[in-house]
RNA sequence: GUAGUCGUAGCUCAGUUGGUUAGAGCAUCAGAUUGUGAUUCUGAGGGUCGGGGGUUCGAGCCCCCUCGAUUACCCCA
Protein backbone atom coordinates (compact mmCIF):
# COMPACT_ATOMS: atom_id res chain seq x y z
CA UNK A 1 0.00 0.00 0.00
CA UNK A 2 1.19 3.30 -1.50
CA UNK A 3 0.51 6.37 0.86
CA UNK A 4 0.20 9.66 -0.16
CA UNK A 5 3.31 11.63 -0.14
CA UNK A 6 3.41 15.01 1.62
CA UNK A 7 5.51 17.24 3.55
CA UNK A 8 7.17 17.79 7.24
CA UNK A 9 4.49 19.95 9.31
CA UNK A 10 5.76 23.95 8.12
CA UNK A 11 7.67 23.45 5.59
CA UNK A 12 6.89 23.96 1.82
CA UNK A 13 7.80 23.94 -2.30
CA UNK A 14 8.52 26.71 -3.73
CA UNK A 15 7.58 26.42 -7.83
CA UNK A 16 8.83 28.89 -10.33
CA UNK A 17 6.14 31.34 -9.66
CA UNK A 18 7.56 31.85 -5.97
CA UNK A 19 10.87 31.21 -6.45
CA UNK A 20 10.84 34.10 -8.74
CA UNK A 21 8.88 36.42 -6.43
CA UNK A 22 11.22 35.26 -3.25
CA UNK A 23 14.33 35.80 -5.80
CA UNK A 24 13.21 39.53 -6.28
CA UNK A 25 13.25 40.24 -2.65
CA UNK A 26 16.92 38.31 -1.80
CA UNK A 27 18.18 39.91 -4.86
CA UNK A 28 16.95 43.20 -3.30
CA UNK A 29 18.03 42.63 0.19
CA UNK A 30 21.45 41.14 -1.11
CA UNK A 31 22.47 44.15 -3.17
CA UNK A 32 21.91 46.40 -0.61
CA UNK A 33 23.90 44.53 1.96
CA UNK A 34 26.68 44.79 -0.31
CA UNK A 35 26.21 48.29 -1.15
CA UNK A 36 26.97 48.50 2.33
CA UNK A 37 30.57 46.85 2.02
CA UNK A 38 28.83 43.27 3.37
CA UNK A 39 30.75 40.36 2.14
CA UNK A 40 28.56 36.77 2.21
CA UNK A 41 29.07 34.07 4.29
CA UNK A 42 27.27 30.36 4.47
CA UNK A 43 27.52 27.82 7.36
CA UNK A 44 26.35 24.34 7.30
CA UNK A 45 22.21 23.50 7.48
CA UNK A 46 23.67 21.74 11.21
CA UNK A 47 25.74 22.38 14.09
CA UNK A 48 26.98 20.66 16.70
CA UNK A 49 24.45 20.28 19.45
CA UNK A 50 26.63 22.19 21.91
CA UNK A 51 27.14 24.82 19.16
CA UNK A 52 22.80 26.05 19.90
CA UNK A 53 22.62 24.65 23.02
CA UNK A 54 21.63 27.87 25.57
CA UNK A 55 22.00 30.32 23.63
CA UNK A 56 18.26 31.27 22.73
CA UNK A 57 16.92 30.26 26.45
CA UNK A 58 14.52 27.80 27.85
CA UNK A 59 12.06 28.15 25.28
CA UNK A 60 14.46 28.14 22.53
CA UNK A 61 15.93 25.06 23.29
CA UNK A 62 12.97 23.39 23.46
CA UNK A 63 12.40 24.51 19.79
CA UNK A 64 15.94 23.47 18.23
CA UNK A 65 15.47 20.72 15.74
CA UNK A 66 17.54 18.02 16.81
CA UNK A 67 19.16 15.14 14.91
CA UNK A 68 19.39 11.61 15.66
CA UNK A 69 22.42 10.20 15.94
CA UNK A 70 23.59 7.05 14.03
CA UNK A 71 24.04 3.81 15.19
CA UNK A 72 22.06 3.99 18.26
CA UNK A 73 21.21 0.26 17.72
CA UNK A 74 24.85 -1.03 16.96
CA UNK A 75 25.40 -3.49 19.73
CA UNK A 76 29.06 -1.75 21.15
CA UNK A 77 26.20 1.78 21.41
CA UNK A 78 23.86 0.29 22.74
CA UNK A 79 24.44 0.65 26.96
CA UNK A 80 25.22 4.89 25.73
CA UNK A 81 21.99 4.62 24.13
CA UNK A 82 20.03 3.57 27.07
CA UNK A 83 21.42 5.34 29.50
CA UNK A 84 21.12 8.18 26.85
CA UNK A 85 17.41 7.91 26.16
CA UNK A 86 16.81 7.55 30.38
CA UNK A 87 18.40 11.14 30.07
CA UNK A 88 16.13 12.59 27.50
CA UNK A 89 13.20 11.09 29.51
CA UNK A 90 13.91 12.83 32.56
CA UNK A 91 13.90 15.95 30.35
CA UNK A 92 17.54 16.22 29.65
CA UNK A 93 19.87 16.50 26.76
CA UNK A 94 22.16 13.95 25.75
CA UNK A 95 24.96 13.91 23.28
CA UNK A 96 24.62 9.60 23.18
CA UNK A 97 21.45 9.96 21.38
CA UNK A 98 22.07 13.73 19.67
CA UNK A 99 25.38 15.13 18.68
CA UNK A 100 24.12 17.73 15.78
CA UNK A 101 20.58 20.30 15.28
CA UNK A 102 19.46 22.28 12.67
CA UNK A 103 20.41 25.59 13.26
CA UNK A 104 18.11 27.88 14.72
CA UNK A 105 19.39 31.40 13.36
CA UNK A 106 22.34 32.95 11.72
CA UNK A 107 23.46 34.82 14.29
CA UNK A 108 24.98 31.97 16.44
CA UNK A 109 26.48 29.57 13.87
CA UNK A 110 27.95 33.47 12.75
CA UNK A 111 29.75 33.48 16.08
CA UNK A 112 30.72 30.23 16.20
CA UNK A 113 32.61 31.23 13.19
CA UNK A 114 33.64 34.46 14.28
CA UNK A 115 35.14 32.45 17.25
CA UNK A 116 37.23 29.82 15.04
CA UNK A 117 38.39 32.34 12.98
CA UNK A 118 38.74 35.19 14.62
CA UNK A 119 42.94 35.40 13.92
CA UNK A 120 42.26 34.87 10.21
CA UNK A 121 39.89 37.56 10.12
CA UNK A 122 40.28 41.20 9.49
CA UNK A 123 37.89 43.68 11.73
CA UNK A 124 35.61 45.07 11.47
CA UNK A 125 34.46 41.94 9.97
CA UNK A 126 31.19 42.61 8.04
CA UNK A 127 29.13 39.67 6.73
CA UNK A 128 25.94 39.01 5.45
CA UNK A 129 23.96 35.70 5.10
CA UNK A 130 20.91 34.40 3.58
CA UNK A 131 19.88 30.75 4.45
CA UNK A 132 17.41 28.96 5.55
CA UNK A 133 17.40 27.90 9.28
CA UNK A 134 14.80 25.37 11.56
CA UNK A 135 12.40 25.81 14.47
CA UNK A 136 10.03 23.45 15.97
CA UNK A 137 7.01 25.68 16.34
CA UNK A 138 3.61 25.17 15.68
CA UNK A 139 3.08 26.57 12.49
CA UNK A 140 0.39 29.39 11.53
CA UNK A 141 0.35 32.07 9.84
CA UNK A 142 3.89 33.67 9.36
CA UNK A 143 5.22 31.15 11.04
CA UNK A 144 6.81 27.67 8.84
CA UNK A 145 9.40 25.50 10.66
CA UNK A 146 11.61 26.08 7.41
CA UNK A 147 12.04 29.24 6.65
CA UNK A 148 14.76 32.08 5.32
CA UNK A 149 16.37 34.38 7.39
CA UNK A 150 18.69 37.29 5.95
CA UNK A 151 21.29 38.42 8.35
CA UNK A 152 24.30 41.25 8.63
CA UNK A 153 26.54 41.42 11.20
CA UNK A 154 29.72 43.93 12.13
CA UNK A 155 31.73 42.67 14.55
CA UNK A 156 34.83 43.88 15.95
CA UNK A 157 33.08 47.60 16.27
CA UNK A 158 31.58 49.56 18.78
CA UNK A 159 30.78 52.67 16.94
CA UNK A 160 27.12 53.58 16.50
CA UNK A 161 27.43 54.42 13.07
CA UNK A 162 26.86 50.89 12.54
CA UNK A 163 23.66 50.83 14.21
CA UNK A 164 22.87 53.71 11.85
CA UNK A 165 23.78 51.71 8.94
CA UNK A 166 21.85 48.77 9.89
CA UNK A 167 18.85 51.47 10.12
CA UNK A 168 19.28 52.76 6.71
CA UNK A 169 19.20 49.14 5.12
CA UNK A 170 15.94 48.27 6.69
CA UNK A 171 15.36 51.79 5.08
CA UNK A 172 16.51 51.01 2.13
CA UNK A 173 15.07 47.33 1.55
CA UNK A 174 11.84 48.24 2.42
CA UNK A 175 11.27 51.12 0.28
CA UNK A 176 13.00 49.74 -2.65
CA UNK A 177 10.34 46.57 -2.05
CA UNK A 178 7.66 49.51 -1.78
CA UNK A 179 6.46 48.25 1.83
CA UNK A 180 6.86 52.54 2.85
CA UNK A 181 4.86 52.14 5.64
CA UNK A 182 6.67 49.69 7.39
CA UNK A 183 7.70 50.53 10.95
CA UNK A 184 11.08 50.18 12.54
CA UNK A 185 11.37 50.11 16.41
CA UNK A 186 14.17 50.81 18.15
CA UNK A 187 15.18 50.75 21.64
CA UNK A 188 18.27 50.30 24.07
CA UNK A 189 18.82 47.46 26.51
CA UNK A 190 20.30 50.24 28.65
CA UNK A 191 17.17 51.81 28.96
CA UNK A 192 15.43 48.81 30.07
CA UNK A 193 18.49 47.60 32.36
CA UNK A 194 17.67 51.19 33.86
CA UNK A 195 14.40 50.51 34.71
CA UNK A 196 15.38 47.40 36.22
CA UNK A 197 17.15 49.11 38.36
CA UNK A 198 15.22 51.42 39.53
CA UNK A 199 12.73 48.06 40.25
CA UNK A 200 15.04 46.55 42.71
CA UNK A 201 17.60 45.01 40.85
CA UNK A 202 19.45 43.37 37.55
CA UNK A 203 17.96 40.06 38.21
CA UNK A 204 14.76 41.30 37.60
CA UNK A 205 15.48 42.56 34.63
CA UNK A 206 14.29 39.26 32.16
CA UNK A 207 10.88 39.75 34.12
CA UNK A 208 10.38 43.18 33.53
CA UNK A 209 10.59 43.04 29.83
CA UNK A 210 9.33 39.74 28.85
CA UNK A 211 6.28 40.80 30.59
CA UNK A 212 6.10 44.84 29.57
CA UNK A 213 7.00 43.68 25.61
CA UNK A 214 3.48 42.22 25.21
CA UNK A 215 2.13 46.01 25.99
CA UNK A 216 0.66 46.22 22.75
CA UNK A 217 -1.18 42.75 22.70
CA UNK A 218 -2.59 42.77 25.67
CA UNK A 219 -2.64 46.19 27.68
CA UNK A 220 -1.22 47.79 30.58
CA UNK A 221 -3.92 45.97 33.24
CA UNK A 222 -2.77 42.46 32.06
CA UNK A 223 0.77 43.56 32.16
CA UNK A 224 0.11 44.63 35.88
CA UNK A 225 -1.39 41.47 36.36
CA UNK A 226 1.62 40.15 34.78
CA UNK A 227 4.48 41.64 36.73
CA UNK A 228 2.68 41.09 39.65
CA UNK A 229 2.78 37.34 39.36
CA UNK A 230 6.44 37.87 38.55
CA UNK A 231 6.54 38.80 41.81
CA UNK A 232 7.34 42.59 41.26
CA UNK A 233 6.19 44.66 44.20
CA UNK A 234 3.16 47.37 43.85
CA UNK A 235 5.86 50.63 44.29
CA UNK A 236 7.87 48.64 41.14
CA UNK A 237 5.16 48.09 39.07
CA UNK A 238 4.35 51.74 39.61
CA UNK A 239 7.41 52.98 38.07
CA UNK A 240 6.71 50.50 35.25
CA UNK A 241 3.65 52.10 34.68
CA UNK A 242 4.77 55.81 34.29
CA UNK A 243 7.75 53.97 32.44
CA UNK A 244 4.65 52.88 29.67
CA UNK A 245 3.33 55.29 29.87
CA UNK A 246 5.25 57.89 28.27
CA UNK A 247 4.10 58.18 24.36
CA UNK A 248 4.19 61.15 22.14
CA UNK A 249 6.98 61.67 19.58
CA UNK A 250 10.10 60.44 19.67
CA UNK A 251 11.71 63.98 20.95
CA UNK A 252 8.56 63.63 23.36
CA UNK A 253 9.80 60.43 24.94
CA UNK A 254 13.42 61.35 25.10
CA UNK A 255 12.02 64.14 26.97
CA UNK A 256 10.07 61.84 29.34
CA UNK A 257 12.56 59.80 29.88
CA UNK A 258 15.25 62.24 30.74
CA UNK A 259 13.09 63.25 33.29
CA UNK A 260 12.05 60.03 34.88
CA UNK A 261 15.65 58.61 35.15
CA UNK A 262 17.90 61.94 35.26
CA UNK A 263 21.19 61.29 35.82
CA UNK A 264 21.15 57.45 35.82
CA UNK A 265 23.67 56.75 33.40
CA UNK A 266 22.57 53.52 31.99
CA UNK A 267 19.74 55.58 30.84
CA UNK A 268 21.46 58.45 29.55
CA UNK A 269 23.85 56.07 27.54
CA UNK A 270 20.81 54.52 26.20
CA UNK A 271 19.03 57.37 25.63
CA UNK A 272 22.22 59.21 23.33
CA UNK A 273 22.42 55.60 21.75
CA UNK A 274 19.08 56.19 20.38
CA UNK A 275 19.37 59.81 19.76
CA UNK A 276 22.93 59.20 17.55
CA UNK A 277 20.56 56.80 15.24
CA UNK A 278 17.72 59.06 14.44
CA UNK A 279 20.14 61.68 13.90
CA UNK A 280 22.00 59.73 11.05
CA UNK A 281 18.71 57.78 9.64
CA UNK A 282 15.69 57.80 8.52
CA UNK A 283 12.28 59.70 8.16
CA UNK A 284 10.54 59.84 11.85
CA UNK A 285 6.82 57.84 10.43
CA UNK A 286 9.42 54.92 9.93
CA UNK A 287 12.14 55.02 12.65
CA UNK A 288 9.78 54.86 16.20
CA UNK A 289 11.10 54.51 19.42
CA UNK A 290 9.73 51.99 21.22
CA UNK A 291 10.70 51.52 25.11
CA UNK A 292 8.51 48.56 25.43
CA UNK A 293 10.45 46.56 23.00
CA UNK A 294 12.86 44.18 24.16
CA UNK A 295 13.33 41.11 22.36
CA UNK A 296 13.86 37.51 24.18
CA UNK A 297 17.36 36.99 22.56
CA UNK A 298 19.22 37.24 26.13
CA UNK A 299 22.76 38.39 24.49
CA UNK A 300 21.95 42.07 23.31
CA UNK A 301 23.47 44.43 25.41
CA UNK A 302 22.82 47.87 23.48
CA UNK A 303 20.47 48.73 20.54
CA UNK A 304 18.05 46.64 19.54
CA UNK A 305 15.97 46.99 16.36
CA UNK A 306 12.20 44.82 15.48
CA UNK A 307 10.83 46.04 11.90
CA UNK A 308 6.58 45.51 12.05
CA UNK A 309 4.75 44.93 9.00
CA UNK A 310 2.71 47.73 7.96
CA UNK A 311 -0.49 48.19 10.48
CA UNK A 312 -3.28 46.91 8.37
CA UNK A 313 -1.14 43.57 7.64
CA UNK A 314 -2.14 40.97 10.99
CA UNK A 315 1.63 40.18 11.16
CA UNK A 316 4.40 39.69 13.47
CA UNK A 317 7.89 41.22 13.52
CA UNK A 318 9.49 41.18 9.66
CA UNK A 319 12.72 41.38 11.21
CA UNK A 320 14.73 42.18 14.10
CA UNK A 321 18.55 42.47 15.54
CA UNK A 322 20.38 44.15 17.79
CA UNK A 323 24.14 45.33 19.63
CA UNK A 324 26.01 42.52 21.56
CA UNK A 325 29.14 42.84 23.53
CA UNK A 326 30.30 39.55 23.69
CA UNK A 327 28.61 37.02 21.45
CA UNK A 328 31.64 35.06 21.00
CA UNK A 329 32.57 35.04 24.52
CA UNK A 330 29.78 31.85 24.39
CA UNK A 331 32.48 30.22 22.27
CA UNK A 332 35.88 31.33 24.52
CA UNK A 333 36.88 34.06 22.42
CA UNK A 334 36.14 37.51 24.33
CA UNK A 335 35.84 41.30 23.35
CA UNK A 336 34.50 40.92 19.87
CA UNK A 337 31.55 43.07 19.94
CA UNK A 338 28.84 43.01 17.32
CA UNK A 339 25.72 44.79 16.03
CA UNK A 340 23.68 42.95 13.48
CA UNK A 341 19.84 42.77 11.56
CA UNK A 342 18.09 39.69 10.08
CA UNK A 343 15.21 40.12 7.42
CA UNK A 344 12.47 37.36 7.62
CA UNK A 345 12.32 36.93 3.96
CA UNK A 346 8.90 34.50 4.01
CA UNK A 347 6.81 37.12 6.06
CA UNK A 348 8.45 40.14 3.95
CA UNK A 349 6.92 37.10 0.91
CA UNK A 350 3.41 37.03 2.58
CA UNK A 351 3.28 40.64 3.22
CA UNK A 352 3.87 41.59 -0.60
CA UNK A 353 1.62 39.19 -1.35
CA UNK A 354 -1.20 40.37 0.58
CA UNK A 355 -0.24 43.91 -0.35
CA UNK A 356 -0.22 43.23 -4.34
CA UNK A 357 3.61 44.57 -4.07
CA UNK A 358 5.21 42.14 -6.98
CA UNK A 359 6.25 43.57 -10.03
CA UNK A 360 4.20 41.98 -12.55
CA UNK A 361 7.35 41.58 -14.59
CA UNK A 362 8.52 38.59 -12.51
CA UNK A 363 7.37 35.42 -13.81
CA UNK A 364 9.43 35.13 -16.96
CA UNK A 365 9.75 31.78 -18.92
CA UNK A 366 11.66 31.40 -22.24
CA UNK A 367 11.45 33.75 -24.74
CA UNK A 368 10.76 31.66 -27.69
CA UNK A 369 8.99 27.76 -28.60
CA UNK A 370 8.84 26.38 -31.73
CA UNK A 371 5.52 24.64 -32.93
CA UNK A 372 5.28 21.51 -33.60
CA UNK A 373 4.27 20.95 -37.15
CA UNK A 374 5.24 17.05 -38.05
CA UNK A 375 7.61 15.58 -37.07
CA UNK A 376 10.03 16.72 -40.11
CA UNK A 377 9.21 20.29 -39.73
CA UNK A 378 10.67 19.28 -36.01
CA UNK A 379 13.74 18.05 -37.21
CA UNK A 380 14.28 21.60 -38.82
CA UNK A 381 13.17 23.87 -36.54
CA UNK A 382 15.37 21.82 -34.01
CA UNK A 383 18.77 22.98 -35.69
CA UNK A 384 17.14 27.07 -36.09
CA UNK A 385 16.25 26.16 -32.60
CA UNK A 386 20.24 25.52 -31.34
CA UNK A 387 21.50 28.10 -33.09
CA UNK A 388 19.00 30.57 -30.73
CA UNK A 389 20.15 28.92 -28.22
CA UNK A 390 24.01 29.38 -28.60
CA UNK A 391 22.90 33.29 -28.86
CA UNK A 392 22.08 32.96 -25.57
CA UNK A 393 18.05 32.82 -25.99
CA UNK A 394 16.41 30.72 -23.71
CA UNK A 395 13.95 28.74 -25.91
CA UNK A 396 12.09 25.23 -26.33
CA UNK A 397 10.88 23.14 -28.97
CA UNK A 398 7.35 21.37 -28.00
CA UNK A 399 8.35 17.77 -29.43
CA UNK A 400 4.81 16.10 -29.21
CA UNK A 401 2.40 16.40 -31.82
CA UNK A 402 -1.02 18.39 -30.92
CA UNK A 403 -3.22 20.51 -31.93
CA UNK A 404 -2.31 24.29 -32.37
CA UNK A 405 -4.82 25.70 -30.18
CA UNK A 406 -3.37 23.73 -27.61
CA UNK A 407 0.17 24.68 -28.72
CA UNK A 408 -1.15 28.15 -28.07
CA UNK A 409 -2.37 27.42 -24.30
CA UNK A 410 1.19 25.79 -23.48
CA UNK A 411 2.92 28.64 -24.39
CA UNK A 412 0.78 30.66 -22.81
CA UNK A 413 0.78 28.60 -19.68
CA UNK A 414 4.90 29.01 -19.77
CA UNK A 415 5.13 32.46 -19.96
CA UNK A 416 6.73 32.51 -23.10
CA UNK A 417 6.86 35.30 -25.29
CA UNK A 418 7.14 34.38 -28.57
CA UNK A 419 5.45 31.06 -30.65
CA UNK A 420 8.09 30.37 -33.39
CA UNK A 421 6.32 28.66 -36.23
CA UNK A 422 8.04 26.90 -38.89
CA UNK A 423 5.61 24.63 -41.38
CA UNK A 424 6.56 23.02 -45.10
CA UNK A 425 5.90 26.41 -46.63
CA UNK A 426 8.39 27.98 -44.74
CA UNK A 427 11.28 25.41 -44.80
CA UNK A 428 10.62 25.53 -48.63
CA UNK A 429 11.12 29.58 -48.41
CA UNK A 430 13.36 29.64 -45.61
CA UNK A 431 11.42 31.80 -43.17
CA UNK A 432 9.27 31.65 -39.88
CA UNK A 433 6.44 33.02 -37.92
CA UNK A 434 7.03 34.52 -35.14
CA UNK A 435 4.24 35.40 -33.43
CA UNK A 436 3.89 37.53 -30.34
CA UNK A 437 1.72 36.04 -27.73
CA UNK A 438 0.32 38.76 -25.61
CA UNK A 439 -0.37 40.68 -28.63
CA UNK A 440 -1.07 38.37 -31.37
CA UNK A 441 0.99 40.22 -33.59
CA UNK A 442 2.72 37.95 -36.46
CA UNK A 443 5.85 38.66 -38.30
CA UNK A 444 7.51 36.87 -40.85
CA UNK A 445 11.27 36.38 -40.68
CA UNK A 446 13.68 35.11 -42.36
CA UNK A 447 15.87 32.79 -40.75
CA UNK A 448 19.22 34.37 -41.27
CA UNK A 449 17.53 36.99 -39.39
CA UNK A 450 16.23 35.52 -36.45
CA UNK A 451 18.79 35.92 -34.04
CA UNK A 452 18.86 39.46 -34.94
CA UNK A 453 14.83 39.80 -34.35
CA UNK A 454 14.30 38.28 -30.86
CA UNK A 455 17.06 39.86 -29.78
CA UNK A 456 15.60 43.32 -30.41
CA UNK A 457 12.38 41.92 -29.51
CA UNK A 458 11.43 42.00 -25.85
C1' G B 1 3.42 22.16 24.60
C1' U B 2 -2.20 24.14 25.05
C1' A B 3 -6.98 25.31 22.65
C1' G B 4 -10.69 26.36 18.64
C1' U B 5 -12.21 25.54 13.46
C1' C B 6 -11.88 22.57 9.21
C1' G B 7 -10.82 17.95 5.96
C1' U B 8 -16.06 15.37 -0.02
C1' A B 9 -13.09 14.95 -7.85
C1' G B 10 -6.90 18.31 -10.01
C1' C B 11 -9.31 23.34 -7.89
C1' U B 12 -13.70 25.93 -5.44
C1' C B 13 -17.59 23.96 -2.99
C1' A B 14 -23.06 21.51 -2.50
C1' G B 15 -24.73 17.11 -0.04
C1' U B 16 -31.81 17.60 3.95
C1' U B 17 -33.57 14.50 11.19
C1' G B 18 -28.55 9.10 9.23
C1' G B 19 -31.79 6.23 3.89
C1' U B 20 -31.06 3.66 -3.21
C1' U B 21 -25.64 3.86 -7.42
C1' A B 22 -22.20 10.91 -3.66
C1' G B 23 -23.34 15.98 -7.08
C1' A B 24 -22.26 21.03 -9.52
C1' G B 25 -19.01 24.73 -11.58
C1' C B 26 -14.17 25.35 -13.24
C1' A B 27 -10.06 22.51 -15.04
C1' U B 28 -8.50 18.03 -17.95
C1' C B 29 -9.07 14.70 -22.20
C1' A B 30 -11.54 13.29 -27.00
C1' G B 31 -14.56 14.89 -31.15
C1' A B 32 -17.17 18.77 -34.27
C1' U B 33 -12.15 21.54 -36.53
C1' U B 34 -4.99 18.47 -40.24
C1' G B 35 -1.74 26.10 -40.21
C1' U B 36 -3.21 30.48 -35.65
C1' G B 37 -4.98 31.07 -29.15
C1' A B 38 -11.73 32.86 -28.72
C1' U B 39 -16.78 31.25 -28.48
C1' U B 40 -20.15 27.33 -28.92
C1' C B 41 -21.77 22.30 -29.11
C1' U B 42 -21.25 16.88 -28.14
C1' G B 43 -19.03 13.21 -25.31
C1' A B 44 -15.51 11.04 -21.69
C1' G B 45 -12.40 10.20 -17.62
C1' G B 46 -11.79 11.37 -12.72
C1' G B 47 -13.85 9.86 -5.47
C1' U B 48 -10.13 4.37 -0.35
C1' C B 49 -15.87 11.15 1.33
C1' G B 50 -7.98 12.45 5.21
C1' G B 51 -6.89 7.44 7.88
C1' G B 52 -8.45 3.72 11.63
C1' G B 53 -12.09 1.94 14.91
C1' G B 54 -17.17 2.15 16.95
C1' U B 55 -22.79 2.87 17.13
C1' U B 56 -26.66 1.36 13.49
C1' C B 57 -30.64 -2.83 9.40
C1' G B 58 -28.02 1.34 7.07
C1' A B 59 -22.69 6.48 8.16
C1' G B 60 -20.06 11.68 3.81
C1' C B 61 -23.43 12.97 8.19
C1' C B 62 -23.36 10.48 15.05
C1' C B 63 -19.17 8.83 18.80
C1' C B 64 -13.80 7.72 19.89
C1' C B 65 -8.73 7.71 18.28
C1' U B 66 -5.27 9.44 14.76
C1' C B 67 -3.04 12.33 10.75
C1' G B 68 -3.03 16.87 8.13
C1' A B 69 -4.40 22.03 7.30
C1' U B 70 -5.59 26.53 9.59
C1' U B 71 -6.17 30.17 13.57
C1' A B 72 -4.99 31.76 18.47
C1' C B 73 -1.88 31.20 23.08
C1' C B 74 3.43 30.52 24.47
C1' C B 75 7.42 32.21 21.77
C1' C B 76 9.20 34.24 17.47
C1' A B 77 11.27 35.99 11.50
Amino acid sequence: MINKPSLPQGTRDFNAAVIRKRNFIFSTIKNIFEIYGFQPLETPAMENFETLMGKYGEEGDRLIFKILNNGLSNEKNIEKTKAGFEKLLEGKNSTDITERALKYDLTIPFARYVAMNHTKLTFPFKRYQIQPVWRADRPQKGRYREFTQCDADVVGSKSLYNETELANIYHQVFCELRITNYELRINSRKILAALAEACGGNEKMVDITVAIDKLDKIGIDKVKIELEERGLTTIQIETIEKFLNITGSNQQKILALHEMFGKNKLAAEGMQELAFVQNHAIPETNLVFDFTLARGLNYYTGVIFEVKAPAEIKMGSIGGGGRYDDLTGLFGVNDIPGVGISFGVDRIYDVMEELNLFPEDLQIGPKAIFFNMGQKEVDFAFNIMQNLRNHGIACEIILEEMKIAKQFSLAEKKNIAYAIIIGEKEIEQNYCQVKNLATGEQHVVVLENLVEFLGKMP
